[in-house]
RNA sequence: GCCCUGGUGGUGAAAUUGGUAGACACGCAGGACUUAAAAUCCUGUUCGCAGCAAUGCGAGUGCCGGUUCAAGUCCGGCCCGGGGCACCA
């Protein structure tokens, strides 16, 4: 009988299905363990190969994790708000909701037919009312929320109330915000003070505190998307989605305030299994730094403003601090128009607009040096000298105090700047600095430095700190370069918030009214200047609701607790359940999420744990970042103005237009031409120059995308091999970690193991199995491979774990071995990578119809069948192999070497020199040294 | 520029703590079965040299050097690819 793949497959499928064999309670006696997967957004191109390699890992350990007797909780859902869908909404008028149930129908059906083990039970959709009901009820708690900095935790507004009350906010001031709105007071306030402000000014108080806060700022604005997008949203000064432009606005906007975990988000790393490089990343955009703020007062006395303020810099290296030749400020800095000198005010505003003339873009594609005076001086704190104050758009608004001290014998861009400017360079550095290149390095010696001469970094930080502090010019500082992330989406298709506006105070909406439900609407064109288009609806305008949405991450930062609870309608999730499950044990999915979804789903996950909601503050234990599969394109080159295509090797010979065809028409290089006439009418007629009488393409790697024309669709694999072969073959491409390009090539091999596998139980007299006590040889090959399945497996090296299948097969093939007693146990270990052909075997080896691998054990591993008595082992001579030995496992060294030194074939090699040393290393080889 | 990765046959890749480099698979070459094809099976396949042959000798994990009886693996310096960050003071 042949291995007929599709009947097993379609029967298996319909069976756990149809027996929910996969459904997971919340009680168990045994260990539980979380699997999950970055769950996807359903796009309307649906899967191609690449989006299976990580969900093929997680289903492995997830099932090889049932089999090792955990109670495993492994759950799927779907990303569902998201741009895209309102995109195609305003380009094809399809709704968003319909739109993506359309998707997530295909999406489930390509899943379907990889048969993975998921609880489908337990499915669920950001855009579904009842998941974002829940989605809202967090953004209400936060909202309720602030960040005390003396306990280090998430508390409610109430404890806010009480200590504004009691003792105003002098020991609490108003976070590090950059949102500050002019008319209500930056200020500290006394307990009486509080008494007497009005409502609304206490409101507004109370927002600069608030966990998710509502403020005016700086925000990276989209004109082509017609909204903000938050800072892991932009690259390169263009939107990630789509490339197109994005420039600085200033609008009300949502925030979440998650500078103030910064500490606790690079704590939280040290306890997690995230790669080394995924930690980097995390902690490169957190950007703590340690420094000192540093007061320079105006010294301009003409202008009369000496008396009041001072410029407060950042610097991490206060160090030099007696190199100060200059001050930069921020041309958007504050202090800017006051302190300008007359003289310089032209020059000043022409600078300021030209800067502000330039986008984004433009700022980090061409560094260029550029700057003005102000024509105003400050007041070094320790030398008394005139220090010019300078501005230019090196100096950004955004980090630090938007103000730095100028050292250029210490720093490259200082020194830069010094030198198109003709400023004078003062030394710190003795004869190591000789004015070409700045000493940034932290081993230098300071010298013209007062009393921090002959000191270094580490000695002179602390000292001159000191000295600043007893002068009351300047303090120690820690600075971040996370900003509060930007919460809020001009548009439709995202969470409503759940707040009305009343006279410009936010009023969370009860708990009693949620979900509040998104409108349907007709046209998702945007409202007015910076709302979105539920500006456009009278009756939630009449309301006073906010217009704005939820972005896409926040249905993602805390879709994991859902998953333990999906249907409870009382609480998001139940804590008892949460208890329970507690982490994600395993966190399966790509790199491109490193600073977006995981940072914010870890600070969610923080301040649910403060406000005693779960009972972790990390939600991802382990995570295993599984590469790309990228496409590997083809193309055809075309001659100039013409119907003719040169194949590859001739292309040089011609003028030629390389254009892109679909991977599915080309086999290896090779093009099938009549595919391509009928690809497309623009090809029809099409005439082709052979080399050796073949159509040769181009290639390129490139991501795999619908519009380059090399996507490969799962189901056509499926259909032409079966599941369990696409399943292990992405498993055998390489490490799951690793990006590679799709190639077909070689899915041949893995297909011919589960042919091989299937005729060690099938002949043509249908099924041969053997109840024979196997023989130890037998043994071996089993216990061999279980000891290498689970090693591989634990560590995540499916690829290493196919390959053992396949020698363990080879071996039992050339034994003709079809004994029950090993073919059962090879079975269940292979049911993880390759579920329906071993569900098959295994009920028709027990011959039990209701038999089922899922309820079956990981062969227990018996350690004698790995023993041999003897071996042969390698042995060299000065380290060149010399000679095969056959020598007992429990000989001793004596043994080995009267064994080694007897032996013709070692004897030739020493030729009577001396014996220097002998080294046996046990199971390996011996070494005779002469 | 900074940080993190990786570099091994014709190809994808193995080698878990330093211990016979190239497992496993693709491709290729030859053979068996077959009228033929498909399917299946067997043999060979890092490179060079010698030999009818089994085999022997030499070189070999990006490059140069070091530690060690022994280095793909450890250390120092360099070259190249991939990813991330980038006027962050």
């Amino acid at each position: 009988m042949e291995y007929r793949f599709r009947d097993i497959e379609k029967y298996w499928q319909e069976k756990w299905k149809a027996e929910k064999s996969y459904e997971v309670s919340n009680r168990s006696d045994k260990p539980k363990f979380y699997v999950l997967d970055m769950f996807p957004y359903p796009s309307g191109a649906g899967l191609h190969v690449g989006h299976p390699l990580g969900y093929i890992a997680s289903d492995i350990f997830a099932r090889y994790k049932r089999l090792k007797g955990f109670h495993v909780l492994h759950p799927m859902g779907y990303d569902a708000f998201g741009l895209p869908a309102e995109q195609y909404a305003i380009e094809h008028g399809v709704h968003p909701a319909d739109s993506t149930a359309k998707n997530i129908s295909t999406f489930r059906s390509q899943l379907d037919n990889i048969g993975f083990s998921f609880d489908w039970s337990r499915e669920i959709r950001t855009s579904d009312p009842a998941y974002y009901k829940w989605t809202q009820w967090i953004f209400l708690q936060l909202f309720d929320s602030w960040y005390n900095r003396k306990s280090d935790r998430t508390e409610k507004i109430a404890t806010l109330l009480r200590i504004f009350e009691s003792e105003g906010n002098a020991n609490y001031p108003i976070p590090n915000s950059q949102f500050q709105i002019p008319e209500y007071p930056d200020v500290t306030f006394t307990a009486q003070a509080w008494q007497s402000f009005p409502e609304k000014t206490r409101q507004a108080i109370l927002m600069e505190y608030r966990v998710a806060y509502c403020g005016y700022g700086e925000v990276n604005w989209c004109e082509a998307l017609g909204t903000v997008l938050a800072n892991d949203e932009v690259v390169n000064g263009v939107s990630e989605r789509g490339g197109h432009p994005v420039v600085k606005k200033k609008l009300r906007q949502w925030y979440l305030r998650i500078t103030e975990y910064a500490d606790r988000l690079l704590e939280g790393l040290q306890r997690v299994e995230f790669s080394e490089a995924m930690k980097d990343m995390q902690s490169n955009w957190i950007g703590k730094s340690s420094g000192a703020e540093v007061e320079f007062r105006i010294s301009n006395k003409e202008q009369g403003i000496s008396n009041a303020e001072g410029i407060r810099v950042y610097t991490t290296r206060p160090d030099t601090i007696f190199g100060v030749d200059f001050l930069v400020l921020a041309p958007e800095h504050d202090l800017v128009a006051s302190i300008t000198a007359p003289e310089q005010q032209e020059a000043v505003g022409e600078y300021i607009s030209y800067v502000k003339s330039r986008s984004e873009r433009e700022r980090m594609m061409e560094k260029k040096i550029s700057g003005v005076f102000t024509g105003a001086y400050a007041e070094h704190p320790l030398t008394g000298k005139d220090v010019p104050i300078w501005i230019s758009e090196y100096v950004l608004a955004g980090y630090g105090t938007g103000a730095i001290m100028a050292v250029p014998s210490g720093d490259e861009r200082d020194l830069k700047f010094a030198h198109h400017f003709k400023i004078p360079v003062t030394n710190i550095f003795g004869e190591r600095f000789t004015g070409e290149e700045a000493i940034a390095a932290k081993d230098a010696i300071l010298s013209n430095s007062d009393f921090l001469n002959g000191k270094n970094y580490q000695q002179a930080i602390d000292l001159v700190i000191n000295r600043l502090e007893e002068l009351g010019a300047g303090k120690r500082k820690v600075n971040y370069k996370i900003r509060d992330a930007a919460f809020s989406r001009q548009r439709y298709w995202g969470e409503p918030f759940p707040i009305v506006w009343k006279d410009g105070v936010a009023i969370p909406l009860d708990e009693k009214e949620l979900p509040l439900e998104l409108p349907y609407v007709k046209s998702y064109g945007p409202g007015a200047e910076g709302e979105g288009p539920l500006a456009n609806i009278p009756e939630w305008t009449a309301r006073g609701l906010e217009t704005n949405t939820m972005p896409g991450y926040a249905g993602s930062s805390w879709y994991f607790l859902r998953f333990m609870d999906p249907q409870n309608e009382k609480e998001f999730c139940d804590r008892s359940i949460s208890d329970y499950w507690q982490q994600v044990d395993l966190y399966v999915g790509g790199t491109e999420h490193a600073v977006g979804h995981l940072l914010y789903s870890r600070m969610w996950t923080k301040a649910l744990y403060d406000l005693g909601h779960i009972g972790f503050d990390e939600p991802f234990r382990k995570l295993l970042n599984q590469g790309m599969i990228q496409g590997s394109s083809r193309f055809i080159y075309r001659v100039r103005g013409t119907h003719s295509f040169v194949s590859a090797g001739l292309k040089d010979q011609y003028e030629t237009d390389e254009l892109h065809v679909d991977v599915n028409m080309v086999d290896g290089l090779e093009l099938d031409m009549e595919a391509l006439k009928q690809w497309r009418p623009e090809y029809a007629d099409a005439e082709f120059i052979l080399e050796d009488g073949k159509y040769i393409c181009g290639t390129l790697v490139e991501k795999m995308s619908k519009r380059l024309y090399n996507t490969v669709n799962p189901d056509t694999i499926v259909e032409k091999f079966g599941a369990d072969t696409f399943r292990m073959y992405e498993m055998f491409l390489g490490p799951v970690e690793m990006s590679k390009p799709w190639d077909t090539k070689g899915i041949e091999g893995v297909h011919r193991f589960l042919k091989k596998l299937w005729r060690l139980f099938n002949s043509e007299q249908g099924l041969q199995v053997s109840d024979e006590e196997p023989t130890n040889e037998e043994y071996r090959v089993l216990h061999g491979t279980i000891k290498k399945i689970e090693e591989d497996t634990e560590r995540f090296s499916f690829n290493t774990g196919v390959s053992a299948f396949m020698i363990c097969v080879n071996a039992l093939a050339d034994l003709k071995c079809n004994k029950r007693k090993i073919l059962e146990p090879l079975l269940v270990m292979l049911s993880p990578y390759a579920p329906h052909i071993a569900e098959e075997l295994y009920r028709k080896t027990r011959n039990d119809e209701h038999a089922s691998v899922l309820t079956a054990s990981f062969p227990q591993l018996e350690e004698k069948y790995l023993v041999e008595t003897s071996k042969e082992y390698p042995v060299s001579v000065n380290g060149k192999l010399r000679a095969q030995i056959n020598i007992a496992l429990d000989a001793s060294q004596e043994d080995v070497q009267s064994i080694v030194l007897a032996d013709p074939a070692v004897q030739k090699w020493m030729e009577g020199k001396p014996l220097k040393k002998l080294i046996y290393v046990k199971g390996k080889m011996v070494n005779v040294v002469v």
